[in-house]
DNA sequence: AAACATACTGAACAGTGTTTAGTATTTCCA
DNA sequence: TGGAAATACTAAACACTGTTCAGTATGTTT
């Protein structure tokens, strides 16, 4: 009988709808901005019908933020053709500031949003951002046993890297950088980026 | 006839009476999750008189963020007497990562938190925060003309500086390195910073 | 046809930032 | 000194928010 696995795939359907409507108006008009009354407008039900689907608001942001993420680790297996792991890596730090630049929103959910982190083993919530990490860790570490950069430890270089890369995309995202035009800032992110792994180049 | 000028003082003094109750409640539980009636409550007035000191919640979090910006420029300022520029470059560093690590809330308003940036040359909101990007700017100057460090461009090496530390301190108060365990992050910040200096290094 | 399960909603609860009409109180001037 | 004007303050309302729950209407099963 086909019948309840018809009404489990319906289910799943209308949950696949609802996060659909949600992500749309997360990304244009940002998380907080969206109320579950607008989502609830938006797919003409009631606002007590998305509680069926998901627990509560949380639910949906780490529903999103794991599509960010899976995003994010999609533009980053792009390059896994590239040989050379210093040009990788150099071309990692692109992607991710070019991915910041292109979907502030998805950045805001997966990066700087205060949100209760979920650090258990189990919820798969974090996991393609651990991948995304581990995949610059791995060609951090590439780097470092060709010599191809001044650090010996992937680890902490790995870190430094993504701190400095999300500092770049914070600050922007942010507007920091809005006030400091007595300190020209013509220079674009990726022109940092470049700088900096030349100072970190062996 | 000094009753107007008396007034006035008073005037004052009871904007930093709500100011200096909103702060504590700020830094204590956080901007968001401090409400307007919270803080009427705590000073025993009723919420529409905050109005009569305080344009509206925003100019609160605007009066705060100045506060932490001074109290940031005042903890740089202490390591002016410091002659080589380059361990006074460490030391900023480590005192930026210092006031994050204590001062989380001020932190916050200051770097993370989303607001509307005010651009205009008159406002003095972000004049210290200003001042103390300055700070670290005219270090790296003198770095980079005695030739400790790599870069040329004092611009961009002080934004590279900043956005590296911001990356740290933002992803530590966000907790986005804690589901990092895989890797090994009993590395502390200071350390980070120790080794991204180093490869700075001429 | 009756019993049950599912899907959904209206209305309410407790909270938010903000505005406004109205009330005391104090200051000013004739 | 008495009445007008300015000041300080608040209760109550407005339009929102996330969330819960009793109740209804529909579909499925026996």
């Amino acid at each position: 009988m086909g019948i309840t696995e018809r009404k489990e795939r319906e289910k799943q359907e209308k949950k696949a709808l609802i996060l659909e409507a949600a992500t749309k108006m997360f990304l244009e008009d940002g998380f907080d901005k969206t109320s579950l009354r607008n989502i609830a407008d938006k797919i003409e039900y009631s606002p007590a019908t998305i509680y069926l689907y998901f627990k509560d608001k949380n639910e949906l942001f780490y529903a999103i933020q794991e599509k960010g993420f899976e995003l994010l680790l999609k533009q980053f297996r792009k390059l896994s053709t590239i040989k050379d792991p210093f040009e990788k890596l150099i071309r990692i730090g692109k992607e991710y500031l070019k991915f910041a630049e292109k979907n502030p929103e998805y950045y805001d959910l997966m990066f700087i949003m205060r949100a209760p982190m979920i650090h258990i083993e189990e919820k798969d919530n974090w996991d393609c951002g651990m991948q995304s990490f581990l995949f610059l860790h791995e060609v951090v570490a590439e780097c470092i046993k060709k010599k191809k950069l001044k650090s010996k430890n992937a680890d902490m270089a790995s870190i430094a890297i993504w701190s400095f890369a999300h500092g770049l995309a914070a600050l922007h995202i942010r507007d920091r950088f809005k006030n400091m035009h007595k300190v020209k800032i013509n220079i674009l992110m990726e022109e940092e980026l470049t700088e900096m792994m030349n100072m970190m180049k062996a």
